[in-house]
DNA sequence: GCAACATCTTGACACTCGTCAAGACTTTCT
DNA sequence: AGAAAGTCTTGACGAGTGTCAAGATGTTGC
């Protein structure tokens, strides 16, 4: 039973490496068993169904991505170092991971067509408000400066920026990352010049 | 010929129609036939592909994008109308076609893993970040203030709020729009006061 | 060693998919 | 009217899908 989630969390990982490649919609149980040790009918041992997997796929992403930022939060003893740190470690992320970004976004998405996964789409959505939060409030705590600007809006903002650079990054531009890092720096700075 | 392109376009709304109904992942040829007057076998005489036809379903959608807000502008005499009536617009616009706009979403994102449609996706996105910049300035000449920020990141910043409203607002979330109609004017705000 | 259980493979099933070809129906032209 | 071109339907094909059951293989306990 022990040796049991271990495995589910073995297969779960051969799951994400292939969402990540070939997206949801061309990602079926056999490319997923072949990314692995394994044969296609294990799956069926280990989950109950496809939708079953990549809900517990969601999850197990979800850890790995409520503490991108905290150490960064944790070491960042002046406004300035925040602000950059954070943005030099939103441009590394989107040069070393874009696949697992450009999943998250395809299982968000998902969400908006098939109801069962809104539910942990919802809860990875806050856990990334909440991690965005963090860095936001810190920083204006930093800067003295008041906080003018919801944890919602603030998340959108970042988000949007992100989600745009992916696009240009995976699309070969080779000014995504730095192009980026300007715009949460100027993201950032705007959250508190609102009257 | 004339027969024949009008025919294109009749076939690709029902297209439109079914990708927003269900997401292109589970959008099949056989679906969209059902969802027109003709049988499956007459997408293939007049799409060479699948991909042909959705490529083409794509382009017709921009088209209907560029000039959402064109008026608004146009009409718009003071910078606080024009602040409240594009962020109205963007509110009604996630209420009343919430669908569509989940399948521009949906596409964009399928362009990160599919290569065919990259190109379509970039010009759309570059149509959508014109028609919002052609906002932002007209903003920034009514009200008198420099602008300060790339056409790039006010698009970037414009379309995360608007995504994550659009997450909320087909969750059931009945304050999406109101929250969305509050982000925006909050953005808009914040462009022009950038030191 | 043997029985009981856990784990994994194999192969099949019913189904859907994109594609295409053959032919039926409709329209147009002479 | 009859031929030719255009338009549409039907049915099939090979490939791929999720699912599951039967049995092979491996592991544990006595």
């Amino acid at each position: 039973m022990d040796k049991f989630t271990e495995r589910r969390g073995q297969l779960a990982a051969s799951a994400l490496k292939t969402l990540s490649e070939l997206g949801y919609a061309r990602t079926s149980l056999r490319e997923i068993a072949q990314n692995s040790e394994f044969s296609h009918g294990v799956l069926h041992y280990y989950f109950t169904d496809k939708v079953d997997l990549i809900t517990f796929c969601v999850r197990e992403y979800k850890i790995e991505c409520a503490t991108r930022y905290d150490d960064l939060v944790a070491a960042a003893t002046s406004a300035s170092e925040l602000r950059t740190g954070f943005a030099a470690a939103m441009a590394e992320t989107l040069c070393e991971e874009p696949h697992m970004h450009r999943l998250w976004y395809d299982l968000r998405n998902q969400s908006l067509f098939e109801e069962s996964f809104r539910k942990d789409a919802l809860e990875i959505d806050q856990v990334l408000q909440d991690m965005i939060w963090r860095i936001v409030s810190r920083y204006a705590e930093l800067a003295s400066t008041p906080l003018t600007v919801t944890p919602r809006t603030a998340y959108a903002m970042f988000d949007g920026v992100f989600q745009l650079a992916l696009l240009h990054q995976l699309a070969g531009h080779e000014d995504a990352a730095g192009n980026l890092q300007d715009d949460v720096v100027r993201v950032l700075d705007s959250l508190f010049l609102v009257s």
